[in-house]
DNA sequence: CAGATATGACAAC
DNA sequence: TTGTCCTATCTGG
């Protein structure tokens, strides 16, 4: 489930957590032994979250950097921890919590200007007040690449990924392969704030929706998403379903080595607008 | 129980 | 664009 939101609120949890304790870290798994060497002892100043990237910083500043990737989990619980169950990569614990870490892309120890690096290499991230949404846009005006991919760029915009962009760009009614230069300034405003609300929302309540009051289940009379994932959206793994808006089945597509959903509809082709224009005259 | 799948990222063609 | 990493979970036989 790691997409911003999920990062987010992993940063608050282990705050609460660790914050101002002395850590002990393991590897019960292995690979990362020498770094949990290294850590152990260490006292937790405080956590971060950027983009996709979590960083525990500790005293003596030596940052923790953790990327969850496609499979990463935390698990984490009270008192005594567990016999490690499965691949542990790292196991954190004072007297009070444990904390596990399993199957992440990235577990390293980073210094200060590792920490730098990595932040500037992000891009506008809509979770952070420090974000520049006109830099961003700057990029994506001048990119002839379809917004789809350019939005899943972390160097573009940090924390998004194929849920927010996927129900974003059916949001602003922009076909997924729209190339980046055709985005008009109000179209970004409005991807803009929509990726700020419905982040912000999903880093309250641990899931995503992104439909409109009157989109939802009860509203409509018809059956709520049953899959595993929980909210609920216009598009995301909504193929061959119909439109929430207008009953059109929505479309699949392989786009930049992901899925991409789209209702034709609802998000139609600014060739086509332009296309249509001609024909009439 | 094998095989497919997953909200990601990167290196190598 | 393709292949690879990595782990848990869900699917079908």
């Amino acid at each position: 489930m790691p997409e911003g939101h999920t990062i987010y609120r992993l940063a608050a949890r282990h705050q609460a957590m660790f914050a101002g304790e002395k850590v002990l870290a393991s590897s019960p798994q292995g690979r990362f032994a020498e770094g949990a060497a290294l850590l152990s002892g260490a006292v937790l100043d405080r956590t971060e979250a950027y983009g996709k990237h979590l960083l525990h910083h500790y005293d003596g500043g030596q940052a923790l950097h953790v990327h969850l990737g496609l499979y990463g989990k935390f698990a984490d619980g009270d008192g005594e921890p567990p016999a490690p169950v499965g691949q542990v990569r790292l196991r954190l614990t004072t007297d009070l919590h444990w904390l596990d870490l399993r199957g992440p892309t990235a577990c390293e120890l980073l210094s200060p200007p590792e920490v730098e690096a990595l932040q500037a290499r992000l891009g506008a991230d809509p979770l952070r007040a420090d974000a520049d949404p006109d830099e961003a846009y700057a990029r994506i005006r001048r990119s002839p690449t379809p917004l789809f991919a350019l939005l899943l760029d972390q160097s573009v915009v940090a924390g998004t990924g194929l849920i927010f962009v996927t129900e974003t760009l059916f949001r602003a009614g922009l076909r997924p392969t729209t190339p980046g230069r055709e985005l008009s300034p109000e179209g970004w405003r409005k991807i803009w704030a929509d990726l700020v609300e419905l982040m912000g929302t999903a880093v309250r309540t641990g899931q995503i929706d992104t439909v409109y009051d009157r989109h939802l289940p009860e509203a409509m009379g018809r059956s709520p998403r049953v899959d595993r994932h929980g909210g609920e959206v216009y598009v995301y793994r909504r193929a061959a379903q119909p439109c929430h808006v207008c009953g059109t089945e929505i479309l699949r597509a392989d786009l930049a080595g992901r899925n991409s959903y789209w209702c034709p509809t609802c998000q139609p082709t600014p060739r086509t607008r332009s296309g249509l224009k001609r024909k009439k005259r």
